[in-house]
DNA sequence: GAGAAATAGTTACCAATGTAATTATTTCCA
DNA sequence: TGGAAATAATTACATTGGTAACTATTTCTC
């Protein structure tokens, strides 16, 4: 590991010395999550830059490949990224100026757009694609089944309890 | 919940139905981790924004308060919070201007900078850091300890893997 | 069916963070 | 002990993302 988490741990646990109250295992667990978020992003961009893409836009790509006539509005894109407006109209700038995709208004609403995938950007994508799901079966090789299916319903739980901050603000 | 990450997981089963191979539960896994992470983010910097604070700011803050004498240099600094001594610098700039940090050349080794929180800086960390607390234990009121205990084991196997990929690079 | 409200996309601007290069100082070792 | 290598901090620049404001169009509602 380049950085380690130790650092932080340790500070923590001078803070939880000095000051009474402090959940520590639940404060060691979210930074723990932001510090893992960190390598899992680093990991993938660094292979996904070999073919002049990023996170976003190759899921911007496998996105549209998934569609009908790989085509999709940037708005659907931007609910199916979790990313805004704002950026899914950078990100189709960036693949259209990059000959991946073809960005044409639409007749039947005229306030959208059609993104569509070119054939490069879909030889692009499917060339891309095992790759990836090899560095994924990699990554998660040591977990079995049941260890997925619990991380996934960890994962969801934590979500549930997020939600539950928000409604609360 | 604002976004939902249903789109997503809509996309990737109608991948998943075009192309074989794909590890289609660890896919969602990594995007899922993604997800959450960004409510993470928001959910605790939208309470530090009442403060003047962010995520970083705070735990510099935080990280600061658990040192002897309240002091500690921008590279230590650096490692506690996982980012880059770039942004330590800024960081270490906005506290000070805050009046939050004091920053003092070191007289033992004159490559360095200590830092040092203010009488303001100790007592706004104080101030914030139980508010925090509750809004933690609020966050994961319904994780009996054992699914605390666990996810922190899935957290760090899961790092594991991910090491694993950038030693193969 | 006309005005209000909602929706789609874009633009201008801002926030957070990282990399590479630079300077100053210290440490290592031949 | 003197030069090479390492370390600490900073700066300039790039990347990635978001919010708010704006225009154009469509839909809703009375």
């Amino acid at each position: 590991m380049n950085q380690d988490f130790a650092y932080f741990e340790q500070g923590i646990d001078r803070i939880a010395r000095q000051l009474p109250g402090m959940p520590q295992d639940q404060v060691v667990l979210n930074r723990l999550f932001f510090f893992v978020f960190k390598e899992l992003d680093e990991a993938y961009n660094q292979r996904l830059a070999e073919y002049g893409l990023n996170s976003s836009s190759f899921l911007a790509l496998a996105m549209m490949l998934s569609c009908d006539s790989n085509r999709l509005n940037p708005c659907d894109l931007s609910d199916a990224l979790i990313a805004s407006r704002t950026n899914v109209t950078r990100l189709a700038d960036e693949l259209v100026s990059s000959g991946w995709v073809d960005r044409q208004p639409s007749t039947a609403d005229r306030r959208r757009v059609e993104l569509s995938l070119t054939d490069a950007g879909r030889e692009l994508v499917l060339q891309v694609l095992p790759g990836i799901w090899q560095l994924i079966e990699r990554q998660w090789t040591d977990f079995s089944p049941a260890e997925v299916a619990e991380f996934d319903r960890l994962l969801r739980k934590m979500l549930s309890g997020l939600d539950r901050l928000r409604e609360a603000a």
